[in-house]
DNA sequence: CTCGTGACGGTAT
DNA sequence: TATACCGCCACGA
């Protein structure tokens, strides 16, 4: 249980300091939270999120630059709208392109 | 304690 | 590009 309070805690800082417009991978906030390799354990963190949240988790996608929900779920349309709302711009594949990540190699 | 599950990722085929 | 595997690990049954 402590464990979760821990680990948890740091991966929703990271999340926090993404800045609108801007994307990043669950990969990403897994390193940056001192968790490499861990990617699970960052959507878990997300997936325990209560829904008046302050942490902008829409701004977490996959290493593949898209919505990690199936196509056809409402939460992968909502989370689509918020991001387009903050400017975040996706391409005919449904994925977003580099420039939008705000640590990318 | 064992097992299945999952908002993941990298590699192989 | 798509599938299949495997590594990773907290959680809950």
């Amino acid at each position: 249980m402590s464990r979760r309070k821990d680990s948890y805690r740091i991966i929703y800082e990271v999340v926090r300091k993404i800045p609108s417009g801007k994307v990043a991978t669950y990969g990403q906030i897994a390193r940056l939270a001192g968790l490499p390799g861990q990617a699970r354990q960052v959507g878990y963190a997300l997936h325990y999120l209560p829904s008046q949240t302050k942490v902008p988790w829409q701004r977490v996608i996959n290493s593949r630059g898209r919505i990690s929900f199936p196509l056809d779920s409402v939460a992968w349309s909502m989370q689509k709208s918020i991001l387009e709302s903050e400017g975040v711009q996706f391409d005919e594949s449904d994925s977003i392109s580099l420039p939008q990540y705000q640590w990318k190699s």
